[in-house]
This record gives C-alpha cells, structure tokens and sequence, in this order.
RNA sequence: GCCGGAGUGGCGGAAUGGCAGACGCGAUGGACUCAAAAUCCAUUAUCCAUAACGGGUGUGAGGGUUCGACUCCCUCCUCCGGCACCA
C-alpha cells in the first residue's frame, strides 16, 4: 500500500518537471479567438505590413511541410505587430480542384462536401497552432461569394481583348480527363500522374493572353530584387525570349516555276541566310498535305506524317533523339538569293514555335549539319572563322561561333555579329522581312473538362455564336446536384445547360468548361484585402493600402505555374484599372523541403527524402503537437535549418526544443519572487546605469541588450529564424550563470533578462509567452507589448580581448581598455611573450591594429 | 549541354574579409538517487605531445588576390533542383 502511494507521487512529482503545455496553449487560442485579436483594419497611423502564405489546397489533415510555412509565416507576423506595424496575415483555402472531385466519386459523396470536410480538418489544426490569422477574411474559393469574381474577372479580360477561343494542340490526360495549361505537363506527363503521359489532341478551348504581357513579365523581374535568384531564372527561362528575323521565303509556284505563296520562318541567325541549303516544316502543319497533293511523295509523307504524330510527344522532341526526314517534292525561294531551296519535313522541327517551319544552314547550325550529313544535302559556308579556312567537304562540325561574313552578296567581310542587325535592316529595306521577338511562352489554356471549378460565363446560341454573360446575370451558379458518370457532369445536367442568349433572348446552351484552379488562386491576395465586398471583387483603396504583399512564403514548385500567372493578373488587373500594382510580392521566401529518411526505391539506399505517403517517412504534425505542444513544434521547425534550406527531420533534436521551453518555465517559477520584485522596481522607474552596475550585472545585461540587438536584425533581415532561436538560448544560458545577489539591482537585472526572453520568444513560442507574461501580472496580451529596444550604453565594454596573431596566425590574446589606441596594442603585440618566440628574433615588417579585434604581427 | 543553389565536426547548423565550429542534438565522465527518469555540472574538430604549458593540420580539390580567405577572383570535382532539338 506504501509502495503504491510513494509510486504514485513519483509519477505525480515526474509530471510537474514538464509544463503543461495542452493546457495552456488551449486556453490562450480561445482567448485570442474571442477577442479577435488578430483582426486588422487600414490604418494609415501606422506602417503597413502584409505577410502570406500560399493558401493550401484542403486535403485534410496538415502535413510537415504546412507546419513549416506557416511557422514562418506567424513568426514575421507576430514580430511586426508588436514593433508597431498594421499587419496583415489571412488565410484561406485552394478549395476547387480534381483531388476532390475524384475522391468525392470514389467515396460516393459530393466534392462541396468533401471540401468542406477536408476544411473543417485543417483549420481546426491551423487553430491549434495558434497561428495569428485575421479569420473574418478567410476565403472558400469553391463559394460562389469568390467564384463569382472570377467570372467577373473573366468577363473583365475578355473586354480588354485577353480571353480568346481557338482550336490548336492541346494537352490531354487520360488520368484527369480534362485538358492541362503547358506549365502542368512534366517530362511528358501530367503534373499530377507522372506516370500519365499527356496525349496532344486538336479542341477548341479557351485562353488568356499571357503572352501579351510576355514582355513585360520578363523585364520586371528585375525589380524583384528579394526574390530568389533560382526562380527568378525558371521564369526568364520559360518566357524564353529570343530576338531575330522574319524573313519571308516564298513557295515556287507548281504550275508557274516561279515565286507564289508566302513561306515565312523565324531565324535568330539572319547572319547565315546566304547559306541556307533547306528548309523544314513541322510535320503536323497544315499546310504539309496541301504541299504534297499530287507529287511523287505525297504517300510518302502521309505515312510519315502519320507515324511521326502518333509518336509520343515528348519521346519525340528529346534531344537525343535520332533526326528524321523527308523530302516534299516541293521548293522555296532564299528572297536574297533568289536560289530555290528543297522543304524536308522533319520530327524535330515544332509546330508551336516561330511558324512551324525553319530555314536550315548546316555549315554554322549543329542540327542542320547532321540533318544534312544523313540526307546528303549540299553545305555552304558563309561564316569564315578568323584563324583558319572552313571547307563545306571536310567539315566534321558546323561552325557556329562568330566569324566573317562570305559568299553573302553586300555583306562579305561584316563580322557575322555585326552583320544580324545590318542583314535585318537590309531585309526590311527590301521589304523581305523584319526583326522581331519571338517567345516560348504560350497562351495559358484554362478550360477544363471537370465539373468542380468556376464556370466559364459564357453560352452558346445557334444564332450568334458565343456570348459573354452579362455582368449582373453573374454569377453562373455551379450546380450542386449533379451525377457524376461519363465525362463532365455539367454536360449532361440538361436543367443546367438550359439558358437563353443575351443578345437575340433564344434558347442557348450554357459552357459546360470551367476554369483552371490556378485561375482562382492568381489573385486571392487581392480578395483578402477586401474579403468581404459584395460589388466588387475588391475595392481599389482596399488594395492600394495593402499590396503589394510585403512577404510572401510558400514551396519552390509554384517558381512557374502559380509565380507566374499570379504576376500576370496583377499586370492585367492593373490594366483593367482595378488595382495600382504591378507586381503581387515584394519578398518571397521559398521554403526548403521537409525531409525524412526513407528508402529511396531508385536504388534501395537510405537518404534524406522530402516526407510522403509513398515513402512511410512522414511525421504526423497532430502526434507532435499532442506530444510536445504546438510552441515545441513551431519552434524546433524554425530551429532545425534555415527556412530556404531543407530540414531534416530528427526526433532527438525535438526533444531539444522541448528541454528548453521547459527550462523557460522552470527558470520562470523558481525565480518568481526576484522576478516580480525586479519588475516592480524596474516599473517604479529604478534606473540602473552602466556606471553605477556591478560586474555580474554589466555582464547579463550586456547578454541581454546584444540578444535583442541580433534577434531584431535576424528577423527584421536576414529572416534567418534559426540563429534568432540560439540567441535566445545563449541568453538563458546567460542567466543559468548569473550568481544572484540579495538586493535591488541584481532583481532588476534578472528581471530585464527574463522579460528580453519572454518578448523575444513570443513570436515562436506565443503560448508559453502569454501564460508567463501573464504570472507577471500583466493584464494585456504580451502581443500589445512594444518590441523591446537594445540600450547602446549596455554593450559597452572597458576591457576587449584583442587577438595578437604573427602571420596570420593566432599566438596570443591580450587584454586591453576598449579605449587603448593603436599605438599601445601595437606595442603590446609586439612585445608579448608569445609573439617573440614566434618571431624567433626577426624585427617585424608591419604590424595591423583592427580596432576591437586583432593585432596582425607581420615579419 | 544551359541556368540556379549547395559542399564546414558523429549529426542539424554558426561565422560573408579579422579568434572556424555559436546554439542545439548525440556521446563521454561526474553530481543527485536504493535505482532509474528528469535535472544540474564538466568534456567533446582532428593529429602530435603532456604532470602541465604547448604545437601541427583542418571549411570539396587546385591556384590567385590580401598583413589576413569558409568568406573575394580563376580553374576543376561532387551533390541537389530546374530547363533542354525553341531554329
């Protein structure tokens, strides 16, 4: 019965050494939910601060990665608004999407309500977080209170020219049954079966102009100078802009012999226009079979064409692939030669490129030459190198560096450099072509064949084609009782299709495509800064005090995709006058990959791979948080590695953290008393200087002051968490080291420390901050506190440690006054003990004084 | 191939021209305890030497600039990410 008592008190006694942090982070997340603290309102007392996490996609429970993101984003928020800012930090939710639709039909439920219980987990794990965000702006972008301004902003672009309707080559994936944008196909494959490869098909769809900004979107990445460089160059990569000619060759006339039809191609090399020896079209152009009936290849080439098109699109363009071709029976003219060249067409020539056909010179362009060397057509040099002659028969390479120009008419002699921008004058004088400026970037395709995203305002009347819904019409509800079973749903809910034209008032059937999802999310900044407007999608002056987003933070995968179509609808939305700015996000921060070990199935080997299902090495955050507590969890997050690198997960290193706020909460209890009779003294306007200090205090309050001095700079900076973190550590540690003395100034001092502690952890630990702000006595949240200032007079020193070294290498260390000149260090180095023996004799050469660090012995 | 990023103890990492390894994890030894846990204290790059003081080497490799280089410059290697026949 004893043994069972004293048992049971020592597990009594074994609990209270951790603190207990379920308790307390529940009560403070209630308390700030009540009371709306996080709520913000414009302000123009105050400078503005707008901090942002991508919004998640509502998949259910939060994974690592998410705990990350938004750990650093509460971070910055809490930190500007205690040092003064209006800061604006919201939340929302990416909340249409195909992983709902399909799990809606796989589990025989609707997507709404999916989502919304796929929501309901997430939040509710965000708000045991404790994570700051002002709620009365969270957004749902499947409710029709935000989907309809992505109607109405469709309808917005569509005025000013930027919707467009057009059948080409698009994207398919079986997987999705719905089209993809080019940014959503990977090596091949769609973006979300990897395994999928895409299959191109011929279908009208919708687009938006994105490469009327294409220009621009380029150009201005220049101003973003906090973004990081990797993405910043993805993009300027995918824009892919290149400068050069137009140049119109003409197709020789069967019946004539002579020149008929235009045959425009792009060049990059109007250098090298006297030395075109063919010509290669794509072969899925259209223009192939026209070009071919009635000669001798036309079977041929249909076969050809046919195989080549039924090739995988992506095999089918790879570098390495074999090069392959024909001869169309058909010629064109050189405008400058007047030489009649053979068309080929060819696998590797792109139909979405420039014109879909090219000019070939084998002699100073890699492929053509190999194209040539295999069907034998003649090479013509027209580029001499300086140091050597170039024979078109001996050539085992094209030459493609720069040289002289030759055999190129008026142009012998002009270095090939010099000669691009004369040969492009020249081609416009003689009205054979112009210079100009060709893309990669391609027309956003954002239709899709699926049911859970925002209608398309549109319909279709047999009488006058395709309508725009008129602006009060809007919005296009989706419906909500659909069947889902063949195809899109919409298509066969014959009650929905129904409506009548805008313009003749006769029956019309409603556009059954809804938009990409990344449509939705392109401008959700923009709605959070006016949530809830019901005219508009947000008011002008709304945005204008908040945007641009001052830090924006989510995962490098969107460096294309949503980066970059989010750029382009702010240019757009400030061109149809709804907002001033150009450019979303001033500062991005792309966060590093959580990882785990796990078995890399590649090659059976252990490594440190980004968490998956697939994998088993995910860490469930809800385990952590039940285990450690949601200040534990955000704190060893932003602890572990800095937050652009990649964080490898480790259980031990968890505990750390957890060791050390529980250390903070001992510290806290054991020194209550001399905490509170320190702050009451220090309130009561007890004034210690430097002067007056004793040494022990000089000490903990010069630790103290340069704690804040650092923390401040890493987090306002550098946003470098994890080195804020160990300043405060090195502070605790500090204080564990003080000797305390029974009297007023030694209460003062420990009391300054604790509190420098307690501000400076609220950000990352901001429950365990407010119970201990609050056993202080304080009334009001530790987040109406000002962020404390660091004090000079506290990091002045009397004595400095100089480093004496001879050579540059470190033989001694003197003490001297902080004020000690240069004269007498030098003179210190010179004669101590260490640096003689190391001089063995020698009379230094030179001697460097750095003030406040070292003394350099040269000799 | 092109573009971007990174290479520092047993591990995560710190130091951006001035004492390399802050802080944490782990490890070892000690205190407390009947014992364990928790906590506290000490040590912890490496080699040589030692009773002790000390000394050599060391930030992917090689070169350079400098009194002094993890840090700047050049050449190269490895790893990660992206793009890749774009005419």
């Amino acid at each position: 019965m004893q043994e069972i008592e004293n048992m049971a008190g020592q597990a009594q006694e074994q609990m209270e050494t951790y603190y207990p942090h379920g308790e307390i982070e529940v009560k403070w997340q209630k308390h700030w939910e009540t009371r709306k603290t996080d709520k913000v309102v414009e302000d123009d007392t105050k400078p503005k601060y707008y901090v942002l996490e991508m919004f998640p996609y509502p998949s259910g429970p939060l994974h690592m990665g998410h705990v990350r993101v938004y750990s650093i984003g509460d971070a910055l928020a809490r930190f500007f608004r205690m040092k003064g800012c209006n800061v604006l930090h919201p939340m929302g939710y990416d909340a249409f999407g195909l992983p709902a639709e399909n799990a809606a039909i796989k589990h025989d439920t609707m997507p709404d309500e999916w989502t919304q219980r796929c929501i309901g987990i997430m939040k509710g794990q965000q708000k045991r977080l404790g994570l700051s965000y002002d709620w009365d702006r969270e957004v749902w972008t499947c409710r029709e209170d935000y989907y309809r301004w992505n109607q109405f902003i469709f309808l917005e672009f569509h005025k000013r020219g930027l919707v467009e309707r057009r059948t080409s080559a698009v994207n398919w994936c079986d997987k999705c049954q719905t089209v993809l944008a080019n940014e959503q196909v990977v090596n091949g494959n769609c973006w979300r079966h990897e395994d999928t490869p895409v299959r191109i098909k011929q279908m009208p769809q919708w687009y938006l102009k994105i490469t009327d900004y294409a220009e621009e979107l380029l150009s201005s990445l220049d101003t973003l100078t906090d973004w990081p460089e990797g993405v910043k160059a993805q993009q300027r990569n995918w824009i892919g802009r290149s400068e050069g000619a137009m140049v119109n060759f003409k197709l020789v006339d069967r019946e004539t012999g002579e020149a008929g039809e235009d045959f425009p191609i792009f060049t990059t090399r109007p250098d090298t226009l006297w030395g075109v020896t063919y010509m290669v079209m794509a072969p899925e152009h259209p223009k192939v079979m026209e070009l071919v009936e009635g000669t001798e290849q036309e079977e041929t080439v249909k076969q050809f064409v046919d195989r080549i098109c039924l090739e995988d699109r992506h095999l089918r363009t790879a570098e390495d692939r074999e090069k392959e071709g024909m001869f169309t029976g058909r010629y064109a003219i050189n405008p400058l030669t007047g030489g009649k060249i053979p068309i080929y067409i060819a696998n590797f020539v792109l139909m979405e490129y420039g014109t879909g056909c090219i000019m070939s010179v084998p002699a100073h362009d890699q492929r053509d030459f190999e194209f040539a060397k295999k069907y034998d057509i003649p090479i013509k040099v027209v580029i001499q190198p300086k140091d050597e002659e170039l024979d078109a028969d001996q050539m085992a390479a094209a030459f493609v560096e720069i040289g002289v120009m030759v055999n190129s008419g008026p142009f012998n002699g002009v270095p090939s450099d010099k000669g691009i921008p004369k040969v492009i004058e020249y081609l416009a004088e003689k009205g054979f072509g112009s210079g100009t400026v060709q893309y990669r970037l391609r027309d956003w395709l954002i239709s899709r064949q699926r049911y859970w995203g925002t209608p398309i305002p549109f319909v279709w009347c047999e009488t006058c084609g395709p309508q725009p819904v008129p602006s009060d019409h809007l919005p296009v509800v989706l419906p909500r009782n659909v069947k889902f079973g063949e195809g899109n749903p919409l298509a066969t809910d014959a009650e929905w299709l129904k409506c009548v034209c805008p313009k003749c008032g006769k029956p019309a059937r409603r556009e059954t495509d809804t938009m990409d999802t990344f449509f939705d999310s392109s401008w959700y900044f923009l709605r959070y800064c006016d949530a809830q407007n019901d005219k508009l999608p947000f008011a002008k002056a709304a945005a204008d005090y908040w945007m641009d987003v001052d830090q924006y933070i989510g995962g490098i995968e969107h460096a294309i995709l949503h980066l970059l179509y989010a750029r382009f609808f702010t240019k757009a939305l400030r061109d149809c006058g709804l907002t001033s700015a150009s450019e979303p996000f001033q500062r991005l921060l792309a966060q590093g990959m959580v990882t785990n070990k796990a078995v890399d199935p590649k090659d059976g080997k252990e490594k440190w791979l980004k968490m998956s299902k697939s994998l088993h090495n995910g860490v469930d955050p809800q385990e952590i948080i039940e285990k450690y507590g949601a200040d534990t969890a955000r704190m060893y997050i932003l602890f572990a590695s800095p937050p652009t690198k990649e964080l490898p997960w480790n259980d031990d290193s968890i505990e750390g953290r957890y060791r050390f706020l529980n250390r903070i909460w001992r510290y806290f209890h054991m020194r209550k008393e001399a905490i509170l009779q320190g702050m009451e003294l220090v309130e009561k306007r007890f004034k210690m200087t430097y002067d007056e200090a004793a040494e022990g205090d000089r000490v903990l309050l010069r630790q103290t002051h340069a704690t804040i001095q650092r923390i401040t700079h890493d987090l306002a900076e550098r946003q470098q968490f994890n080195t804020a973190i160990s300043a405060i550590d090195e502070l605790l540690n500090a204080v564990g080291k003080y000797k305390e003395r029974d009297d007023d100034a030694s209460a003062a001092a420990v009391y300054t420390a604790m509190r420098t502690i307690l501000l400076t952890l609220a950000p990352f630990a901001p429950h365990l901050a407010e119970e201990l702000w609050e056993m202080l006595g304080n009334t009001e949240s530790i987040f109406q506190e000002a962020w404390p200032e660091y004090d000079e007079q506290w990091l002045t020193v009397e004595t400095i440690t100089i480093v004496a070294q001879h050579n540059g290498k470190v033989r001694a260390r003197i003490e001297v006054p902080a004020d000690a000149d240069q004269e007498t260090i030098q003179q210190l180095a010179v004669e101590h003990e260490a640096i003689h023996r190391s001089l063995e004799g020698r009379a230094p050469k030179k001697v460097i004084v750095v003030p406040g660090k070292l003394v350099n012995v040269v000799g």
